[in-house]
DNA sequence: CAAGATTGAACCCTCAATCTTA
DNA sequence: TAAGATTGAGGGTTCAATCTTG
């Protein structure tokens, strides 16, 4: 009811805030030194692979990203510039489609963003009880 | 070993990486719609007054964010242009000061963190011990 | 009109190259 | 030279305004 954080709440605070910059830092830094893939770009190549098998309506794919149209529309300019995907306006919307260079990038980071939330995440949480643990996040959600 | 998380890893992951950016966005969300702040904003702020009473060298500044040069480079840039800091050369340096109005607009952020952080952190914590929530993020940072 | 999509501006972040000066 | 700082380019995010078209 103050205006101040006590000193407790202040140390759980910088905790959090410190633990979650440091995990999405580090998994996104593995991902983007072995591949080259930031972590929006892992994002659609994995969901365009695993829910359309290559391919998805845009809208769909926003969708599925909790993204506004106008986030992914800056993304996807910015991968097709760089060769991972392809855009073809159909009737009442566009399909979202990979190319193969986006397949053998995809194909090659996977491996790594497991080995990566493992490291990161999963290792050093190994003494904590998973299920206790995903609970308590999910309190944070609701 | 696999090349992908198991059903139970990949919940812990989903888990806390939703819970990561919920927490993020909705504290960011508070103090940018009550006072126009960013995170990095009132960052920065909040150091300037409160290790250095309204001013700090640069380096200084960049040492307790624990940031790159060019990175507070660029930031007091935008934020000069708003009128919440100045900038002044001195011999091998450069002194970072708070404005009035930024004076102004940092007063009013520090309840709506505190109660924000309260909001979206702490309360759905609650019903955890704070103390093993703080350890276990701790277990995330070494 | 309404849904799908794009655009531009302003903000933010990183990296590498450069400038400045003690 | 080495430390402090800036700059520019390329990515990322948000918001509001604007196409486009069924």
């Amino acid at each position: 009811v103050t205006d101040r954080l006590s000193d407790d709440e202040q140390l759980l605070w910088r905790a959090w805030k410190h633990a979650a910059e440091q995990v999405r830092e580090r998994v996104a830094a593995d991902i983007r030194g072995s591949t080259g893939l930031s972590d929006p770009d892992f994002g659609i190549l994995t969901r365009l692979v695993d829910l359309g098998d290559g391919a998805l309506r845009q809208n769909e794919l926003a969708a599925s990203m909790h993204w506004h149209r106008s986030r992914l529309s800056h993304q996807l300019t910015r991968m097709q510039e760089r060769g991972l995907v392809a855009r073809e306006t159909v009737r009442g919307g566009v399909i979202v489609t990979i190319t193969p260079a986006g397949r053998v990038t995809i194909d090659r980071a996977r491996p790594v963003h497991a080995a990566a939330v493992r490291a990161h995440l999963l290792e050093p949480l190994s003494r904590f009880d998973r299920a206790d643990v995903t609970e308590m996040l999910a309190a944070l959600t609701r």
